[in-house]
DNA sequence: TAAAAGGCCGATTCCCCATCGGTTTTCGGG
DNA sequence: CCCGAAAACCGATGGGGAATCGGCCTTTTA
């Protein structure tokens, strides 16, 4: 049966799989690790060496991490911090469901706020707050 | 070699395909289709029938649609809205990389809605507000 | 230089989406 | 009530990415 795809989850660019997400999560706690450390900070079961070099692999090839060679091993390091990650797979879903009206977008970050804790808005308030001034230095 | 996993995409549990989306639009746009009907509103190159129905039974499954039997085929309708699966898929991004500390959050929100357009963080503001009248009324 | 430690590659397994063809069910008309 | 068409249903096929290792080659170092 000819069959032609292209790509099953063009969701977001920038999947990450459990595996890879535990192993950001240790870099981000602890920089400068190489694939042994990273190995033994894993917590429940661990797997082999040459799993999480491989996972290290993905991750370097998808800019998330960098890598120095310090004598035989390579010690790696996150690229992107946390939020930056956050926002940019927020951005990939929104991107992904975008309908031209920044109402639609802004509506649904309101909803998970609140939704989240009941002091979000007034944090996200202060926050644009900052942010304002941040633009008005910089750019104003 | 013995391999046990559980699921490679634990990313979101609400991830969707590319043509699963694609119809989820078409039944945004146009409630109560059933499968032939969106399979002709689907632009450019047309999967067969029996595609189109795995996909809505996919999404049926995903609960994201209901349908209902109209003489021998299905209608089907849209069972989230756009913003709710906006709100659900970034509520699931979050959920993911939570780190306790909500500004973190509140922080990629606002960087993500900057990013977008400049008049973003007038509009957040605007909503903010909208919001907590509601929940004055609501909520007392 | 030889052992050890690490990187690199290929093979497997899993899971999910996309895609159909073929079979069964259902429904409406004669 | 029976038949043919249309739809639902089922199972097979193929593709892609993640996770998992074993084994081989390279590099370090004692």
């Amino acid at each position: 049966m000819t069959v032609r795809r292209s790509s099953s989850n063009t969701l977001s660019g920038s999947t990450l799989g459990e595996r890879e997400l535990r192993v950001m999560e240790i870099l981000w706690k602890t920089p400068h690790l190489d694939a042994r450390d990273v190995t033994s900070r894993l917590t429940g079961r661990r797997p082999s060496l040459s799993t999480v070099q491989s996972t290290l692999e993905r991750l370097y090839r998808k800019g998330l991490v960098d890598r120095e060679k310090r004598g035989s091993a390579y010690h790696y390091f996150a690229l992107v911090s946390r939020s930056s990650l956050l926002a940019r797979l927020m951005g990939d879903v929104i991107h992904l469901l975008h309908d031209g009206r920044m109402e639609t977008i802004l509506s649904s970050f309101v909803t998970v706020a609140a939704d989240m804790d009941e002091h979000s808005l007034d944090e996200l308030e202060q926050l644009i707050a900052h942010r304002r001034r941040q633009e008005e230095q910089g750019d104003g």
